[in-house]
DNA sequence: GACCAAATATGGTCAGACCATACATCGCGG
DNA sequence: CCGCGATGTATGGTCTGACCATATTTGGTC
């Protein structure tokens, strides 16, 4: 019951070039105290000063932009280059789509991760009140949806709100990319249930309870809603 | 309260050939069956049946690796070339350490991911009643610990196992995630406590309780142990 | 001042070469 | 026949240099 461990991870022979260079453009954030926004150099000067050929510092600024630290444009500008964002959503959407593909993690499990994380949200924005209009938007925007994807994109913003009024980023973050995840499910979910009235009674519910300031009640009308989508036995890949 | 979203991904223009590269082993993945231990072509194969140069090729499979879907080992032989694997915990650690570094995420914010996992890992692990020889061990461990970076060892062996015992892999691979991401401040935690004997009374409230299946009792025991070492705050990065 | 053309800096991509590594194979000696 | 070392070879790792695509900058022209 842990993750398999054939294929160690690499052992310990002399670290590869862009691994050099991961280390020190991490070194060079800490040390210049950059920020979202800031330019790094280009390629091939980032190649020079670190006397390695442009592809090791390609391929590191790779696994930035896969671990949604860098994005780079091309062209001339201040926008161009290697720039710092923080999109670790995309990262965590990669990677559940990756394993969940390979067979590696189960939709169970995700869906286990899902629960944890909304009541967890849920809670923490009864507490603090904040983004209510955007939900009730949400709900307006369900209530008007005239398909299940249209419903359902109104859906992950309702549930993308109540993580946000949480205060916690890392988990706005994990919330978008479970949410990618289980998109197909959600859509053949509204689908399958044949109408959305129960579902809206659920959001509505919630809503009121975030509402209210009713941190118990809106945790456990986040688990009646999720009970209701993802009844028990029926998540594929168990 | 939302991630900062300058520099918003790349716009749409033509996909990169990594890109194209990415899709393409995804599909191979999903239609030839493959799983943990398989091999993947070798790059230079790889680039002629997609018609692209090697690096690109090594461009894709770095993402891969970074995502901890395969791992490459040079030479020959049945586990030379890119193996499917299946480390999801490289790429959450390396995730939460960069933004961390950017200062794009707050340790608060981390901490708050730990509480969650911790808690309902105890939870289900006291329903499961796996686990408690290994957590056993861990406590002998820490007692028997003569430093505190001993002792921060056996403690996360002792957290990893409840997250083993709860079944999820993913929760277990969040659950070492996050301690790598806070292993330095656990161990000025326990060197700052002044002594680990609170801790200890703590992890064997907790194993008593999962023992016993008292799952309630569990998850409280858990709130307060972490109270105990993140005391409200007093966590760096508020 | 407005507008258009050329220069330029940037990432994106490819081709080819060479190195380091580690298994596979072969051949020799016992 | 077995053991073992030398050689072969396929693999990833890296560098170089070239060229393309794109977008800004620059500068000239009206």
């Amino acid at each position: 019951m842990s993750v398999d461990d054939r294929a160690p991870a690499r052992q310990g022979g002399r670290p590869r070039a862009f691994e050099e260079v991961l280390a020190r453009i991490e070194e060079r954030i800490a040390a210049d105290g950059l920020t979202v926004g800031d330019r790094l150099p280009g390629e091939r000067q980032l190649a020079e000063q670190l006397n390695v050929g442009r592809s090791s510092v390609r391929e590191a600024l790779r696994v930035l932009e896969t671990l949604g630290v860098v994005s780079s444009q091309a062209g001339r500008g201040p926008d161009a280059g290697a720039v710092l964002t923080s999109r670790p959503a995309g990262a965590l959407a990669g990677l559940l789509r990756l394993h969940l593909g390979l067979a590696t993690l189960s939709l169970r499990e995700v869906v286990d991760l899902r629960l944890m994380v909304e009541q967890w949200s849920a809670e923490h924005a009864a507490r603090s009140g904040e983004g209510l209009a955007e939900m009730a938007a949400a709900l307006a925007g369900m209530d008007a949806a005239t398909g299940p994807g249209e419903f359902v994109a109104h859906d992950v913003a309702f549930h993308l709100a109540i993580a946000a009024a949480s205060g916690n980023r890392l988990i706005v973050a994990i919330m978008e990319a479970v949410r990618g995840a289980v998109h197909r499910y959600a859509v053949d979910a509204v689908a399958r249930l044949g109408g959305t009235s129960g579902l809206q009674a659920d959001h509505r519910r919630i809503h009121a309870a975030i509402g209210a300031g009713d941190a118990p009640g809106a945790a456990a009308a986040i688990a009646a809603h999720l009970a209701r989508v993802y009844p028990p036995g029926d998540v594929p890949g168990e």
